[in-house]
DNA sequence: CGACCTATTGAAAGCTATCAACTGGGGTGG
DNA sequence: CCACCCCAGTTGATAGCTTTCAATAGGTCG
């Protein structure tokens, strides 16, 4: 059950006028699966809007969500010519698509990419880190002030996991993540609103949890 | 006690002839620590030879060696002008240092990176599968079998980590990775010449622990 | 209003961490 | 050259945290 580009948006996709055929646009609803571990790795990808799940599994089915992706974030990178992960868009996306061959043809793109490549290597360095080292209540603190950067404070923060999403992420359980939720609320160190909607309450406990930032 | 570059080598920089001054190739000795997270982010390195790790650390003393770094690889990242990781040699290693402006200049280089950064990048996604889904005896067959690629069949592999180094790489004790290598052996999956000289005896049982390859 | 899916909460089991003792090998100094 | 020391590794016992299994609550959509 391999959807591509979903149906429910009608779009596939959509060269906007005067822009480089080879680099379609492309919008994709929710839910998504845009690409999938194991096949053949010919395009890499651009987060413009939206936000995207990257994950692996193991052969047993046991899933790791490996990279959380925003505006600006590249994926679709392979060693052996084969993705190295299934790419999944958590909101409605735009996605720009390159052949892998614009490279070396584009040294703008390349700039770019190396840039952002930076900085995804050092996420996932800290992200090596909240999985290798931290406890359950850490894990979460820790993934909850990365969805809300200083800016937006006192806002409420629109969560688009579900809890086994967030699991899969921080190398938890379902109920785990769960528990830790509610222990974060006892401690007035949250409110939750809904489920999915989570407001930060006392942001320097939250961080001191989580390790600094 | 920071040695940038070890005394015991007396080498610090040493310019080879004809290159790139602003490109120095350095020769450092095993366990020196060549660069500290946190740090002014000034440099960006590429390993020549031997082997190197990056590592993290929370505020109470808890590491994650984040990344183990061989021929090729590329290290001194940086978020906000800081080095993002601590690296520390674990054999005698050469190293080439390049000015981060250097990106901007030398497109070859910056091609270079790109490819590597890519490389990195999917290493880390497996790593971050380790950390997050696998158990400890898998951890251990898994790291394992990354040391010793396909091609040195029947060859010892050298460890040069120690139990600890090896454990805050996979997110687990020096005991319980001890405790690994026990089983492992037990089961007779790999003989242990000494505790650093491992010969994997049963390949295929520890490909269908480390969830293949 | 009811069905269904997601989230929460509870109880018990399992795995890893922690604390502690012991072993072994290498290097140093007598 | 040998003995001792010291550090890394191994092994054991117990505690603690997370997982697992199970039941309940909540919310959304038809």
């Amino acid at each position: 059950m391999r959807q591509i580009i979903d149906e429910r948006t009608g779009g596939t996709v959509r060269p906007p006028h005067g822009t480089d055929p080879h680099c379609p646009t492309m919008r994709v609803a929710a839910h998504v699966t845009v690409l999938h571990e194991g096949d053949p790795a010919r395009r890499i990808m651009e987060v413009v809007d939206g936000a995207v799940m990257l994950s692996k599994l193991l052969p047993d089915g046991r899933r790791q969500v490996v990279e959380l992706l925003g505006p600006g974030d590249v994926f679709g990178l392979a060693h052996s010519d084969l993705y190295a992960c299934s790419a999944e868009t958590l909101t409605p996306a735009t996605i720009n698509t390159h052949d892998r061959s614009a490279l070396e043809r584009d040294p703008v793109l390349a700039a770019r990419l190396l840039r952002r490549f930076e900085a995804q290597l050092c996420v996932m360095h800290s992200h090596a880190l909240v999985l290798g080292r931290m406890s359950a209540l850490e894990r979460v603190a820790f993934f909850l002030l990365r969805l809300m950067p200083e800016g937006m404070v006192g806002g409420t923060l629109h969560l688009s996991m579900t809890r086994q999403e967030i699991a899969d992420f921080l190398g938890l359980t379902l109920e785990t993540v769960s528990r830790a939720f509610s222990e974060l609320k006892r401690r007035g160190l949250v409110v939750l609103q809904r489920a999915d909607e989570v407001r930060i309450q006392d942001r320097g406990s939250m961080r001191r949890l989580a390790g600094a930032l």
